[in-house]
DNA sequence: GCATTTCCTATTAAATTGGTAGGATTAGTA
DNA sequence: TACTAATCCTACCAATTTAATAGGAAATGC
C-alpha cells in the first residue's frame, strides 16, 4: 500500500512543477491546494530537499523549488526517497539489499525469483516516468 | 513491503506443491521444513483453504493439499488472498476499488495515472506466473 | 527589529503486523 | 467407545509503523 507520505509528496511535487511563478512555492499554498496537513507536508518536503530533489529558501517569499527540470526528475529517485526500497523484499533490493535471515539459499528460494520479476517490472515503469509526465494534464 | 504472511504462504504452497506423497501435507511438517512459526502458519493455511486454493483433511493423517494442479494456480489469485489488493492505492484496484476521499477528480490525479501503470505491470507478472513456476527448481 | 518562512526535535494516537494461547471440532484407530 | 492426532476457531498481546501534532529555533526580507 502506498503511504500517505508518498501520495502527499507526489502531489506536492506535481503542484510545484505546475507553478508558473518565478518565486518558490510555499508549504502553506501546497497544503491548502492539495488538502494536506501542513505540518506533515513540511516534513515531507524537508526529506525531498535533503535528498536533493527540492531546493528551499527561508523567510519572507521563501518556499520550495525544483532543483532540476521536471523532465529530468525520475520516479525511481522520488519513490526511493518517499516510499523507500522499490523491491518488496530486501533480498532483491538493488539499493537497499539485505540478506534474509530465514533463506539459506537465495538462488533456490521460490519467493526470490518472483519478487525479482516484480521489482524489474515496477522499476521499468518508474524509470520511464518523470515528474513532467505527472504534471502534464 | 511483502508481509511475512505472504512470504510464509508462498513458501508453504511451494512446499505442498513439491510433496510427492499421496497423503495431505501436515502443518507441522511445513513449519519445520520452512522455519515458520506453526501457529502462525496454521492461520495462513486456513485462509488459503477458505479461498479455495487449498483443501484440508482433519484428524490422523490429515493435512493440506492443493485443490488444483500447480500449473493452474495463478499468482494473481494467491497474492490477492495473502497480500490483499495488488494495486498500491484503492482507487486503481480492480478487485477492491474504493474512491479516494481526498481526490476530487480521479482522471486528473497525477498519482492515479502512475499507479495504474504500476498495477498493470505487476499484474502482468502475476498473471503469467503459476505455483508450478515457483516450485520448479 | 519584527514578521514570515523553513528547519528541527519530540511526542502521540491509531492502525497494522507478527505471533501466542487455549481450546473446540473432526477423523481415524485400538 | 475411548483415545489420539490433526485442523479449526476466537481472542489476545507486543512491537512496529504510520500519520499526524506541538513547540520552538534559525534564517531571511523589509
Amino acid at each position: 500500500m502506498l503511504s500517505k507520505k508518498t501520495k502527499y509528496g507526489l502531489k506536492a511535487l506535481t503542484f510545484i512543477a505546475r507553478s508558473t511563478s518565478s518565486e518558490p512555492v510555499q508549504v502553506g499554498e501546497i497544503a491548502k491546494g492539495e488538502q494536506i496537513p501542513q505540518k506533515f507536508l513540511e516534513s515531507i518536503l524537508l526529506a525531498l530537499r535533503k535528498a536533493g530533489i527540492l531546493g528551499s529558501k527561508k523567510g519572507k517569499h521563501g518556499g520550495y523549488y525544483l532543483r532540476k527540470d521536471p523532465s529530468e526528475i525520475l520516479m525511481t529517485e522520488v519513490m526511493r526517497v518517499l516510499e523507500g526500497p522499490i523491491a518488496m523484499v530486501p533480498c532483491v533490493s538493488l539499493n537497499f539489499y539485505e540478506k534474509c535471515d530465514d533463506c539459506p539459499d537465495e538462488a533456490a528460494c521460490s519467493v526470490h525469483k518472483l519478487m525479482i520479476q516484480v521489482r524489474d517490472s515496477t522499476l521499468e515503469v518508474f524509470k520511464n516516468t518523470t515528474l513532467k509526465d505527472l504534471s502534464d494534464r
